[in-house]
DNA sequence: CTTGCTCCTGTAGTTGCTACAGGATGCACC
DNA sequence: GGTGCATCCTGTAGCAACTACAGGAGCAAG
């Protein structure tokens, strides 16, 4: 359902708010579809039209985004952030348990880091099969009994 | 095209193979269909049966995805570790890029964790609008002129 | 009116899986 | 041989969060 129709000098287009914000114009309708956007008014030959609230709105999701919430984080902090206000407590809740999977990750993306790194300065650039790299990968090269059975 | 027929005894089935190497049924299926597995031999009645190679290579494209590589670095790690082999540098050159990508990927994710940690802590619970979560969420919290013209 | 750009809708693809439906196979037991 | 249950098969679709494209329409300037 179209909203209302209105005239093109009363807003911005949809070329207009990609600009202003750095969202594709494809993400912008992307979001739109997904209910994350309001539906904008038209004009009468059918192209959206964007008002304050519509920039504010994709302005807050894409920053969201940046900071790495999904989506469905960031309609429930657009939806705390509305009108009937909520209990900050509720916000905070939502960022510490985004910040606490950013810690995990981090922790996950540093032990990785560690392992490869002391692998890849091991490797001499020498001809194969000595490898440091392929040897923490490969089953038969990594030191474990290949499995006689198989 | 099917290979060669081969009765049950001399191999293993796929859920054998999954409870061995830890990778999802499915998964195997979707790694054969996508190429990063041989076909394997099938009994008479059509079952999958893996041998020794199968379960090595399978084995390898694990433990790479846990070093997080994407499918397509492993398809050419499984490549230079293959029978004719090639120097270790081109091995070493895809793990250290691989590598410059986890650290690049750490270094955003602590200036996320920075951010968000200092903002959360600065979140009493009061009743919003008081919240430092969506001050830096909102254009218009976030002490930016609100924009006149929209 | 023409031109060139922007916008529209609908569809499909990316990456790496994951889930399910509907049916077939295999094996142990009776 | 029949039964029951577990495993396996193929094909299709979905997930998250976009992104790209085709074919056509709209719009403003000249």
């Amino acid at each position: 359902m179209r909203g209302i129709t209105t005239s093109r000098a009363d807003g911005l287009t949809i070329g207009e708010l990609s600009k202003l914000t750095g969202v594709n114009i494809e993400t912008i309708r992307y979001y739109e579809r997904i209910k994350m956007l309001p539906l904008p008014p038209r004009t009468a030959g059918g192209r959206r039209v964007y008002d304050p609230t519509h920039f504010r709105i994709l302005a807050f999701i894409r920053r969201s985004r940046e900071l790495g919430f999904s989506l469905d984080e960031i309609r429930a902090l657009i939806r705390l952030g509305g009108p009937e206000k909520a209990s900050c407590s509720q916000v905070r809740e939502i960022a510490a348990h985004h910040l606490d999977g950013i810690r995990a990750k981090i922790s996950d993306l540093r032990k990785l880091e560690r392992l490869l790194a002391k692998t890849v300065a091991q490797c001499t650039g020498s001809t194969a099969p000595d490898c440091p790299v392929l040897d923490i990968l490969d089953v038969r090269r990594a030191g474990q009994p290949a499995r006689k059975d198989l």
